[in-house]
RNA sequence: GGCCCCAUAGUCUAGUGGUUAGGACUCCGCUCUUUCAAGGCGGCAGCACGGGUUCGAAUCCCGUUGGGGCUACCA
């Protein structure tokens, strides 16, 4: 039995999202189940469409994910290049066979008078192909076209009798008429050679043993496979993915709000979370476990349990696990990870000393389990940074409008200052120690306090949130807030 | 329009002829707590429809409906 070899092969289009990541993970995990290799091709045989950091998009996508490649564009391989840009002679050379053999032709067709035809008979509700008018043309007509200024493009010259079967692992048995395609353009007038020419030879050059894509280029199976008949190409085995759909339910897109894999990034979405996340659509691992290492997911990853049905993704289920990740993460490890986005928002040093680091580390401890994505640091709690942070409607609402709340915050801040020790259990005692003194619930202070130290409503355990700020810090803000509270300044905002 | 694919709650899914149809997200209660966007407990909600096949269908077949994809000198 042969080494298996899978491709993941995207078009440098500049953006990369879920539905791509998601091939790519598929492919990936498919590869490493089978102790195989993953190839990475870059089709850029659409000109008009390619940039060149476009490249990069893709790579930082895969890293990003935890991707590894083991042939590709930049770390090369047997099967090189790995562009295919730089793989024209080849195509061109197999494209002469075919010529040769009269399985291909010449067509003198412009664009323009194809897409005019097509109008014409979609007009007369006839299905929009090929005509076939230079499909035999005498090399004498071919010698008149040329004389006018013509170019020509090539095309194949497909089978129309019988049917195309096709054997998909995902899809199973899927029969093609082969009466319904019409001969197809392999090679452009500019001498590029179009999607379906490139990528049968390349998958043959580089030895891929099975195609793992997503489901929109299952009906291009069918001219495939005959492509590969007439280049004397034993075909690979074909496992065509179920869409990744967007929340419309319709095919992700650039234009239709899909998201770039790096904009999940900057939304603080964890690469290992969103790594479980989209390997469970369209896979389960078939018991009832969601939360799995990558380990695990390649252990068990099979082909043949791939759903054939495509799949919404989920952002909120998304957003779960992302916290579940979160959760189970180690606070140093978190802490690194929030300091990008600390730095980012320019509420932390970029190089902070191991003493800030510590303190870093204690932070997410005390956040980690309520914290689904990293962004929560630079927005919620925001105040473990700066003073500078919002008081919210509820806050206002609940406790900060208040007539009571100045005095209250006033005598909480005189209590705190003449803290000797400043540590949870001392501060809990003085505030405690207040509200026995008032008479009131220790709610009625705390809540306040909250409200004023960080603007808001929710938060970790107050006396801890505390506990890691500066004493003078939360002095300040205690009398800084009794002070505007007092001043009328927070009232609650107008509804509406 | 033609061809193809898909069909278990709003979403992701388990299920391959006999299950009280299981789990997860969301949502809603209750509970703990100094708060919840945290924790714990519980709940709502599903086999698209119609025909077959069978002693018996979520499961097999056909049709309908719905959704999606393809139908390019894009991939």
């Amino acid at each position: 039995m042969s080494e298996v070899r899978v491709r993941f092969a995207p078009a440098p289009t500049g953006f990369m999202h879920i539905g791509n990541l998601h091939t790519a993970l598929f492919n990936w995990l498919f590869a490493r189940n089978q102790g195989g290799k993953f190839v990475l091709r870059i089709e850029d045989t659409d000109e008009v469409r390619f940039t060149p950091e476009a490249v990069n998009v893709i790579y930082e996508g895969l890293r990003w994910l935890g991707l590894d490649w083991d042939e590709g564009p930049d770390i090369g391989g047997p099967y090189g290049p790995y562009i295919q840009s730089e793989r024209l002679e080849l195509y061109q050379s197999k494209v002469q066979e075919l010529l040769a053999a009269g399985k291909a032709y010449e067509c003198f067709c412009t664009p323009q008078e194809l897409e005019e035809r097509r109008q014409m008979m979609r007009a007369r509700g006839l299905p929009p192909r090929y005509d076939g008018r230079c499909a035999n043309l005498t090399e004498q007509e071919r010698e008149r076209l040329r004389a006018e200024g013509r170019t020509s493009c090539i095309r194949f010259r497909v089978k129309q009798t019988g049917k195309t079967v096709i054997k998909d692992i995902i899809q199973g048995e899927v029969v093609y008429d082969n009466s319904l395609i019409a001969d197809s353009i392999i090679q452009k007038t500019s001498g590029f050679p179009t999607y379906h020419l490139a990528c049968v030879i390349d998958d043959a050059a580089m030895k891929i043993t099975h195609v793992i894509r997503a489901v929109e280029h299952l009906p291009n199976t069918q001219l495939h496979l005959q492509l590969q008949e007439a280049l004397g190409i034993e075909p690979p085995q074909y496992a065509h993915l179920p869409l990744v759909l967007g929340p419309d339910r319709t095919k992700l897109s650039k234009r239709h709000g899909a998201v770039s894999v790096v904009e999940y990034a900057k939304m603080g979405y964890l690469p290992e979370a969103m790594f479980n996340f989209l390997a469970l659509l369209g896979w389960a691992p078939g018991d009832e476990q969601e939360i799995l290492p990558p380990q695990e997911i390649i252990k068990r990853f099979s082909l043949q349990a791939c759903s054939a049905s495509p799949s919404v993704f989920d952002m909120q289920k998304a957003e779960w696990m992302n916290g579940e990740y979160i959760k189970a993460m180690a606070p140093e490890e978190l802490a690194r990870r929030v300091l990008p986005f600390l730095v980012e928002a320019g509420l932390f040093e970029a190089d902070p000393s191991p003493e800030r680091m510590a303190w870093l580390v204690r932070v997410c401890e005390l956040m980690r389990e309520r914290v689904k994505r990293l962004t929560v640091f630079t927005t919620w709690a925001r105040y473990f940074f700066t003073d500078e942070y919002e008081y919210e409607q509820r806050a206002r609402q609940k406790w900060l409008n208040r007539e009571d709340t100045p005095q209250k915050l006033e005598m909480l801040a005189e209590r705190l200052q003449k803290l000797q020790r400043w540590d949870a259990e001392s501060i809990e005692e003085a505030v405690r120690g207040l509200a026995a003194e008032l008479g009131v619930g220790a709610g009625q202070v705390i809540h306040p306090c909250r409200a004023a130290v960080t603007g808001t409503t929710i938060g970790p355990s107050l006396f801890h949130l505390l506990e890691l700020l500066e004493q003078s810090d939360v002095v300040s803000r205690l009398r800084r807030t009794a002070a505007l509270a007092a001043g009328g300044q927070l009232r609650p905002a107008q509804e509406g």
